[in-house]
DNA sequence: TATTGTTATACTCTATAACTATA
DNA sequence: TATAGTTATAGAGTATAACAATA
């Protein structure tokens, strides 16, 4: 229980301990607020990736795998175990294109509808949760900091940087 | 190249395409900056992981493995190979604490005390990139908006919520 | 030949559980 | 008996590369 102090290269003492900058701020609250996302969208069965895989084909339906493969910034391999997934628990088909059978045409269910909608209520709520330190002014402001980050940073609206592997 | 239609349960057409609001930009943003700051101390042949352990062992030196895995909420045999990683590298050295033998006192080498001050260095650097769309007055705000979201959420300071795994 | 999607495989990360040594 | 740390093992997630079908 007790902490004990040994002779070490780092010993004058401890190291200041320094007030974090906004980038680790950005990191630290921003995977808390995915871990609780995560959390809620856990009791549809979902997790996170499934979610974001959902509202891509929700807000353009008829996308193939590829397109979807690109925006994620994934290999296509695994756009096939994401659809797959979502294909088995009913929310997704994939139809055929009569033009090009080479690929799909991803679309929703009317099951894969009712969980968008579902989804959209439990954002909500996540939302609300997560700004709750917060009034409306300092959300609002927080918005509109947070949009004017992504936007000079080149983020795409409403893909999440979770796709991809380790390197970039 | 051209996106085909095709009938589906979902069409009446696609879904109007909403503003993200603070949660998602929150974790968008957030695992964005993560992303950065993991391509700048690759460079240093480390993982973020590494850089947090790093960090925690820098500002209180002489603790346990065990102290290391309840604050960073993980399982002590995974502190292990942290610490391996960092010891096999000479960042770190574990002291034998001559009164209760079980345990280890970590302390960082003059190695690891110089890879931390790198660290410094790429972290600052790294602030300003992700703050690169923001003046002075904006940068302030946004740091105090998320600290107050992390204070109103528990968040203990610097600690990066990336360690646990799924669950929680 | 080029493109879309799939399968097979290997690799990495992490938790679980059993274990050693010390107390 | 309890605690700090370790090892062995298994599972999940993901990329790579070879492959099949279609163009």
């Amino acid at each position: 229980m007790t902490a004990q102090r040994q002779a070490g290269h780092d010993d004058g003492w401890a190291q200041r301990v320094r007030p974090a900058g906004a980038a680790f701020l950005l990191a630290q609250v921003g995977a808390y607020a995915a871990a609780r996302f995560a959390e809620r969208i856990n009791e549809l069965g979902l997790i996170p990736a499934d979610a974001g895989v959902l509202r891509m084909i929700a807000t353009r339906p008829g996308r193939s795998q590829q397109s979807l493969a690109e925006e994620l910034g994934v290999v296509p391999s695994r756009v096939v175990a994401l659809v797959d997934k979502l294909e088995s628990k009913g929310l997704v088909e994939r139809l055929r294109n009569p033009q090009d059978r080479r690929n799909y045409a991803l679309h929703l269910t009317a099951t894969g509808t009712q969980i968008m909608a579902r989804m959209r209520g439990l954002a909500s709520a996540h939302e609300d949760q997560i700004c709750a330190g917060l009034d409306d002014t300092q959300r609002a402001q927080l918005t509109g900091l947070l949009e004017a980050i992504a936007a000079h940073q080149g983020l795409a609206p409403g893909v999440h940087p979770g796709y991809q592997q380790r390197p970039r």
